[in-house]
DNA sequence: GTAGATTGCCTAAAACTTTTAGGCAATCTG
DNA sequence: CAGATTGCCTAAAAGTTTTAGGCAATCTAC
């Protein structure tokens, strides 16, 4: 019998590339054996199952995002810098449907300190140094900045802004307006 | 036979419970049925099917949550009333995990339209009107503060921040202070 | 009150997904 | 090239989804 050449590596990709395509919900392994064309159970000597085959699509988009989004925000500072940091995320979303959907995947502890999280949160803590806020704020906007960009993008995606009028692209860039006028001027505790 | 009295209305509300009590993923057909002690083929004179099931959960959970906001703002206005409408989302959110999961699902036109949903962004929009923002920029607005509270209730329920310092109630009350203070101080086009 | 219509729940069955166990042969290592 | 490794297989059990068709419990009307 010839030998495809599984491993867990191209299992993944091909998992993340079929999520992109139908869905990430759409993800099995049954539907991954068929791409390979091979019995369902040779998956099954390359990822424990099928909860493990979906952690490991997340961390792959999540440090894939994460690498995005280091380059994107590189050598800038201050609006320009946000604008780059939400920009990468909302495009990778559009352009990764199905990979930006795995990363909303809750994760265990171990999966989740495994995972390029720190990275994510250390980025957007930097863009931050460009706005000269206390430390207990600076937690806070962290958080606000995850918030803001996470809702958006969900909503955005699930069509939850597409029955009104303006376009979404005008919402997104006064978003990032007001989150730059709001990190300019933070209001004192 | 002993009928149980199977109806819509009530396989939908089991099947909310279900969710709130092991998460919106595991509520399947199989399940409820188990839980009516009932065989798996009777509740498909009910339902439609599985994606029926979980639409006809997520719309209760929009008119749910719905109700409780248009109860937690009436007779508010400014921070007042922004504070209302955040905690009323945050709140069911954790007093109803699955049903709130469930108004994440992606609904079809026909469903969509059918939804609370409207109800929800003229809510949101009653609020601006403490805030005395031009047009245009309301309905930014309200993407904008939908964006915030649902990006920030899915991250936290996702455990987002929960490896972080800060508690999570100081900063959601630092973000209600910011965004409050963004709207009043709204930039400008 | 009973005849007839409705319908709630059933059995049966097909198709699919998940997962484990154990085996053969293709490949890699020395 | 012998032996160890391992990639992919068959087999099988357990669970979910969905459709089709049937009986009997209930509701409606006379």
């Amino acid at each position: 019998m010839a030998r495809v050449g599984l491993t867990t590596e191209r299992l993944v990709l091909a998992g993340a590339e079929l999520a992109d395509e139908v869905g990430f919900e759409q993800v099995t392994v049954s539907a991954l054996a068929r791409q390979f064309d091979v019995k369902v159970a040779s998956l099954y000597s390359h990822v424990k199952n099928s909860q493990d085959l979906k952690t490991r699509i997340a961390l792959l988009g999540l440090a894939e995002l994460a690498d995005l989004v280091a380059d994107a925000v590189a050598g800038r500072s201050g609006k320009d810098a946000l604008a780059a940091l939400g920009n990468a995320y909302r495009d990778y979303a559009r352009e990764h449907p199905g990979r930006y959907a795995a990363t909303q995947l809750r994760l265990d502890a171990e999966a989740a300190a495994a995972s390029a999280g720190r990275r994510h949160s250390q980025m957007t803590r930097a863009i931050l140094r460009g706005y000269d806020l206390p430390e207990p704020d600076q937690t806070h906007a962290v958080r606000l900045l995850g918030s803001v960009f996470h809702g958006y993008i969900s909503l955005e995606m699930g069509g939850g802004f597409s029955h009104s009028a303006p376009d979404t692209q005008e919402t997104w860039e006064r978003t990032l307006d007001a989150l730059d006028a709001l990190l300019r001027k933070w209001p004192a505790s």
